[in-house]
DNA sequence: TTTTGACCCTGTAAGC
DNA sequence: TGCTTACAGGGTCAAA
């Protein structure tokens, strides 16, 4: 299931295998019924032309052509691998043959993924894209920024903090994490944050997609980095998954439940207010 | 306007 | 063993 720091993993991952002057031979769709249809001439805008650079926004991946960008969503079990001579897999729903004979394979059994074309130089004319809110990375998120976007909303922190409007890239996974590290639960009104709660939010959000990206993203599942590996951060995951285990804090059971329909785990010792 | 919840989809695990 | 059911989750949209 990515979230930024299994995208950002992709990204670099796709950026080491491709290196610099890929250039794209010819495109095959297999299924265009990802999250919207991969729209029609969209195979025509890639063929025969390089692929420039592949940037990052929130939890897309910005494929940078000439004549435009391939925005590329990896929903919950989006990957791309080398696929060079194997028989395509029923759920590779879209190959990109380059010209140097390797062949990469976009992977989405679910189907949540999406994969679609903006033409000219700005990818955030995409609809799905103009909506997005700061990069947690940003030096502009911090404690003041989030009291402002928390400011009178009733909805838990924890619902909060996975609107991409407001801040990108934290899924459900690090925003668990993010909480417990922060010492605040998840159920915690938004908007009755203070200052010096909503810095340690920040701080937390921080700390923990820095140490994930460092680690080469979570391996959960179907997240797979390009090249075909797994990533570490899973083994420093201190609440999510764990409910009824032992808190690694306080020794209290970790305890589990539903909060804005995404399964959430909490120490009631550590995690308070 | 804000919030909630259903829905999309399929692999996996649990229960019978 | 084989079948059914519940669950996981990111983003979108309709309803409250």
């Amino acid at each position: 299931m990515p979230e930024l720091p299994e995208v950002e993993t992709v990204r670099r991952g796709l950026g080491v295998l491709l290196g610099s002057g890929a250039v794209v031979d010819r495109v095959r769709i297999r299924r265009r019924d990802l999250r919207r249809p991969i729209p029609r001439g969209f195979a025509g805008r890639l063929a025969a032309r390089p692929i420039l650079a592949i940037e990052r926004r929130a939890k897309y991946l910005l494929w940078r052509f000439p004549d435009g960008w391939m925005i590329n969503h990896l929903g919950m079990t989006g990957t791309w691998r080398v696929a060079n001579g194997r028989p395509a897999d029923r759920h590779d729903h879209l190959l990109i043959d380059l010209v140097d004979g390797r062949r990469l394979a976009f992977r989405d059994p679910r189907r949540f993924g999406l994969v679609d074309f903006v033409p000219g130089d700005d990818p955030h004319r995409d609809p799905g894209l103009a909506r997005l809110g700061i990069e947690p990375l940003d030096p502009a998120f911090d404690g003041p920024f989030l009291g402002r976007a928390f400011a009178g909303r009733r909805v838990a922190i924890k619902t909060a903090l996975m609107d991409q409007r407001v801040v990108v890239g934290i899924g459900n996974i690090y925003a668990n994490e993010a909480l417990f590290r922060a010492r605040i639960r998840p159920q915690a009104v938004a908007g009755s944050l203070g200052p010096r709660r909503c810095a340690r939010v920040a701080t937390a959000c921080r700390a923990v997609l820095e140490e994930a990206i460092e680690a080469g993203g979570s391996t959960i599942d179907d997240f797979r980095h390009a090249g075909g590996g797994r990533g570490y951060f899973q083994h420093a995951f201190r609440v999510y998954g764990r409910a009824g285990e032992v808190c690694p804090e306080c020794g209290r059971r970790l305890r589990g439940g539903v909060v804005g329909g995404r399964a959430t785990v909490w120490c009631g010792g550590c995690q308070r207010g």
